[in-house]
DNA sequence: GTCACCGTTGAATCAGATC
DNA sequence: CGATCTGATTCAACGGTGA
């Protein structure tokens, strides 16, 4: 267990603990602006009447806790409205929220987060590899969960690994629907019984999808329906502090014991897959200036179809265009935007280069530089 | 065209015709409880800012109609309540309603059903195979609509045909989610010049899912976004009545010649089902996000001559060198390409474990759940 | 006729730093 | 705050062309 410095203004963050008591009285309690996520999987507020039995008789063990109780679509919407306001306000400015919910609950949430002012990022369906079949035949069997990733605000710059996320799909853009299986087996918490320890415990699998989606190592991420801690676990693993807030003792048993247990990867392992967006802005004048191109030389277009003279400062010259290499390649092509770094080649030995190798060969001196301060 | 016969209390019902104006006031014209599905598909209310290319800078052609733009949330859903309550009066007691949506309006228009008093009996994922990648790389590829199905009250008595959609879906249950592609090719309609008649035009496919589950032959289907009448024309074909509401002439006019052209399929050759799945591809950061390998955890090439680290995005991390199974092995080899699933090997007891097995075990989970559904 | 290749397109809340 | 500038960014399917 850590606590992050308090400052004058902000109590201590207890950061990797499971705080006990009613999420709302709790997170009232936390400094504003502290928190970089929250994941949030709500009572779903299912109206089930009476038992359900399968084919052979046997009991559904249907969720009938009673934290699941809500007398009518009204109660359950303040209760949606008071977590989720108290929740917005923990979050940084450039935080985000996850929630999941079926289709029991989750109308009601994604309205109530637009109208507190949360900005949708996408929904995205879990869709389960092994989802429960309907017995009655008198539906579709229903296989999938709903979650909403919002920002804070709509200008929040919210984290977003992108490139970690493709590489997770092996190389092709993550999309909104993700296919995991339900949770089962050994990752199964099972009580002192036998019986399962909570009735919707969720797969570690899509914690770890969602927290190396919008997180980092470092970041604070808070759940404020902990269960039996699958959040906890996750971040611990990858190397992010977590804060659980849990009303159920018996809960906070299982999830204490299950944390304990779990053990955080190698830090190598957590590096991900970087953007190109990160790496530093070469301006295209150091490639005059450390002579990797000479003013007067000649360059090419994408196709060999126009060219255009470097010059001094390192702007080109066309025909009757001046600029930087990425205005002067949009004026050619007539585009509203062009990476100048792929679109313009030199020639050496008859050979068209294009100059984007020279800002990697600056780029791998830089680095090198680095290196050698250490 | 053809009219039900007129009552006392109610007048003609308008089947097989497009009716002109505003959903509402032509809703609230047609006698209450006569109508046995409704299919609607609402405007989004996309919010969308400036203009968006795709990386080769062509534009994308966004829906930037007049019909889609509301002032606020509250005015979207002032609208929604609307027309559902219009709706909701001219359903048969037994009878029920299909929405679609997008995370933009799809959580408010589900809540505003819950509170008018429909009951839920499913969401559906329509989970789209060629949906429009996101072009920046900024969030999720938006790879799904969702549609709701409820029935007109809780005690009702809906339709539900589940042995066909059970023999739709090669004799397994159906689920929740549904694989289908967008409409494009000649199923797209044009305008005169050529250009898309309508931005939004849903696929034949959907609606026929929707009608085979959920009504029978002879049943009145309305929709009151017509649009350029998917939903009239396969009511046609599957032998339903249909009466469409569309405010747009140009709608209307399309829609008339399309379903003018439409033949009711013969009563004898119905189903076409039967495609062959491929292996499913199984992307190896799968293996990571089941825990199946941890990140941090070293894989060996085959012949043991070279090592490499697991990442929790799983790329690998190598002397200098990151990526994919394959890249890092065909790397490593200087070989143009590499299968990684045979190449690397993890070890577990001291013996070298190829991860091709760990592929394998996913794969057996995945058809052993299409068999458990039988 | 076949196949490889290329251009086009789809309900999208799609950039970020610096001046 | 706004204006300006750099430069990062896409997947599947369909249709047409030409070898």
């Amino acid at each position: 267990m850590t606590t992050r410095k308090a400052t004058a203004e902000a109590p201590a963050l207890p950061l990797n603990q499971i705080l006990a008591g009613d999420c709302i009285e709790v997170m009232n309690a936390l400094p504003e602006g502290s928190v970089d996520l929250i994941f949030a999987d709500p009572p779903y507020n299912l109206q089930l009447k009476g038992d359900l039995h399968r084919p052979d008789n046997s009991k559904v063990d249907a969720v009938d806790d009673h934290w699941d109780q809500f007398s009518s679509f009204s109660s359950y919407d303040r209760f949606t409205q008071g977590w989720l306001r108290a929740a917005r306000r923990l979050l940084k400015p450039n935080g985000a929220i996850w929630v999941i919910g079926s289709y029991h609950n989750i109308f009601r949430v994604g309205a109530a987060m637009q109208d507190a002012g949360f900005w949708m990022l996408n929904d995205v369906v879990w869709r389960k590899s092994n989802p429960m079949p309907n017995f009655k035949g008198k539906r579709l069997t229903n296989a999938h969960e709903t979650l909403i990733w919002a920002s804070r605000e709509e200008s929040a710059k919210y984290t977003f690994n992108y490139e970690a996320l493709k590489a997770l799909n092996d190389g092709v853009q993550m999309r909104s629907d993700w296919v995991l299986p339900i949770c089962t087996g050994h990752e199964r918490l099972k009580d002192d019984n036998g019986d399962k320890a909570h009735p919707t415990q969720k797969p570690e699998s899509l914690l770890h999808r969602i927290l190396i989606a919008s997180t980092n190592p470092g970041d604070v991420v808070l759940d404020p329906f902990f269960g039996t801690g699958t959040t906890g676990a996750v971040a611990k693993m990858l190397g992010r502090d977590f804060i659980g807030i849990e009303r159920e003792e018996a809960y906070r048993k299982v999830a204490a014991e299950r944390i304990e247990r779990t053990r955080k990867f190698d830090a190598s392992g957590l590096e991900v897959t970087g953007s190109k967006r990160a790496e530093p802005r070469v301006p295209f004048g150091q490639v005059v200036e450390r002579g990797m191109l000479r003013p007067g030389e000649e360059l090419f277009s994408i196709g060999n179809r126009f060219k255009a003279k470097v010059r001094a400062d390192g702007t080109l010259i066309g025909n009757d265009i001046k600029g930087s290499i990425h205005q002067v390649g949009a004026a050619y092509e007539g585009a509203p935007s062009c990476n100048g770094w792929t679109y313009w080649h030199f020639k050496r030995d008859g050979k068209m280069i294009p100059i984007d190798i020279l800002r990697q060969q600056i780029r791998a001196e830089m680095e090198a530089d680095q290196r050698q301060q250490h």
